[in-house]
DNA sequence: TCTGGGGTCCTAGGACCC
DNA sequence: TCTGGGGTCCTAGGACCC
């Protein structure tokens, strides 16, 4: 099965779950259902938001990312819930399956949100037929609403699954583009936020379509290499294709935590860089993965948000490492000022079986790189002993914390 | 009483190499 | 002498999406 060439127009559905975590709620519990629920992360403390939340709190004015104060104000009667990931994680592996049973071509971009394409499917009935079955076996088997888009392209079929919620069914084809995609604002295309739109309006760019007809030359100086982007897209031009392998290669794994109150106590601090770390450590093995650069995320009391990080010679996936360099960028970089939030990700990620174990030397083409490695591994030898590095990759080992050592290798490590 | 947590991609400057 | 052009890697920040 191969993705047909671009010349002959292809059939691509966007599919899309309706509010999903609070249907996935409202399945698991029937009696939610016609009630204003949301889901939110803290729901008792100030400073949670509103995830998502069903039709019913919407039609109230709750919105997603609003304050849960603020919810509550607007729908008195509101039903918090916190969110059960488990739970949605489970509804959308079974959702999937049953894509993947159309096709292999199915591309995961969220939780509740992918591509398919469906140019070579046979026997399933016509496109139209397909989507209403998906969307009907969905909602049978898993008591859970979506919306479908049709078109020849990913960006149309994203807009199309847009336009009728809940359980809609959306042809968008191309010929219908200055008719239904033209006349929408400019914000409502995926991939223009605020300040994008922003800067359109002052060119006198209100609409899709008003992007559409601009002057390439001025939109690349306005939006850089997005300019042409947009404005083809705008014009139904995407060749980008349903690539089922892109959920694989992730490109950085990390966590992050609001603190209850802005706090300056380092040993608060670093408590809760330690249990990020664990997170991260603990999602970066289950992927067997392994990374090459620790970046700490430091936001402020008054919400101003700093990144510092630090690339490795090579790639480390323990938590004692991860936390080593996290300490090391947090010591370096905090001025002392209230924090606010602490994020930690592990980033140029690899997965570990490409890689080998961290000490073999056919991690490193650069022969400079090695030099400082072998250098490296010398003054432990002479400080350790020379089996220092037989013990480092055996099993007991992984038990036994090897706090100086690693200590000493780091430090080296840093430095260059 | 404002504003979470998980990501991706792009930009731009500096270092360094050829 | 005082300066080209291309490429890669690293770092920090910003925009955007769900």
């Amino acid at each position: 099965m191969t993705q047909s060439a671009t010349s002959k127009r292809r059939i691509i559905f966007h599919i899309d779950m309706n509010c999903f975590y609070a249907s996935v709620e409202m399945a698991h519990n029937p009696e939610l259902k016609g009630r204003p629920i949301a889901i939110a992360g803290n729901p008792e403390e100030r400073k949670g938001i509103i995830v998502t939340s069903s039709y019913e709190a919407r039609a109230k004015g709750v919105k997603t990312t609003m304050p849960v104060w603020q919810a509550k104000k607007l729908c008195p009667n509101l039903l918090l819930m916190r969110p059960n990931f488990d739970r949605y994680r489970e509804a959308s592996r079974a959702i999937f399956k049953m894509l993947s049973e159309i096709t292999p071509l199915v591309q995961p971009v969220s939780i509740d949100e992918g591509y398919l394409d469906i140019t070579d499917t046979v026997g399933m009935g016509t496109p139209i037929e397909i989507a209403e079955y998906l969307q009907q076996r969905i909602l049978k088997e898993l008591d859970i609403p979506c919306s479908l888009g049709i078109a020849p392209n990913k960006f149309l079929a994203k807009m199309a699954s847009d336009m009728k919620k809940p359980l809609g069914i959306t042809v968008l084809r191309k010929r219908e583009l200055s008719t239904i995609l033209w006349p929408l604002p400019i914000e409502e295309m995926h991939g223009i936020g605020k300040k994008t739109a922003e800067k359109l309006r002052k060119v006198s760019i209100q609409t899709i379509g008003d992007l559409a007809t601009h002057d390439v030359y001025q939109l690349k100086q306005i939006l850089g290499v997005n300019g042409e982007r947009m404005k083809n897209l705008a014009n139904g031009i995407d060749y980008r294709l349903v690539d089922p392998e892109a959920v694989h290669d992730f490109k950085s794994i990390g966590s992050s935590q609001t603190l209850a109150h802005d706090s300056t106590d380092w040993d608060e601090l670093h408590q809760l860089l330690e249990e990020l770390v664990n997170n991260v450590a603990r999602r970066v093995k289950r992927k067997s993965a392994t990374g090459k650069s620790v970046q700490l995320m430091i936001r402020f009391h008054n919400h101003q948000t700093i990144t510092r990080s630090k690339t490795l010679q090579g790639y480390i996936d323990e938590k004692e490492d991860i936390l080593f360099v996290a300490k090391e960028l947090l010591k370096t970089h905090w001025n002392e000022e209230p924090v606010r939030l602490l994020g930690v990700s592990l980033q140029n990620l690899e997965e570990k079986s490409q890689v080998g174990e961290q000490l073999d030397l056919f991690t490193y083409r650069d022969n400079a790189k090695k030099e400082k490695l072998y250098e490296t591994m010398e003054k432990l030898t002479d400080k350790y002993g020379e089996d220092i590095f037989l013990s480092l990759n055996s099993e007991k080992d992984k038990e036994q914390p090897r706090t100086s050592f690693q200590k000493d290798f780091l430090d080296d490590y840093k430095k260059p």
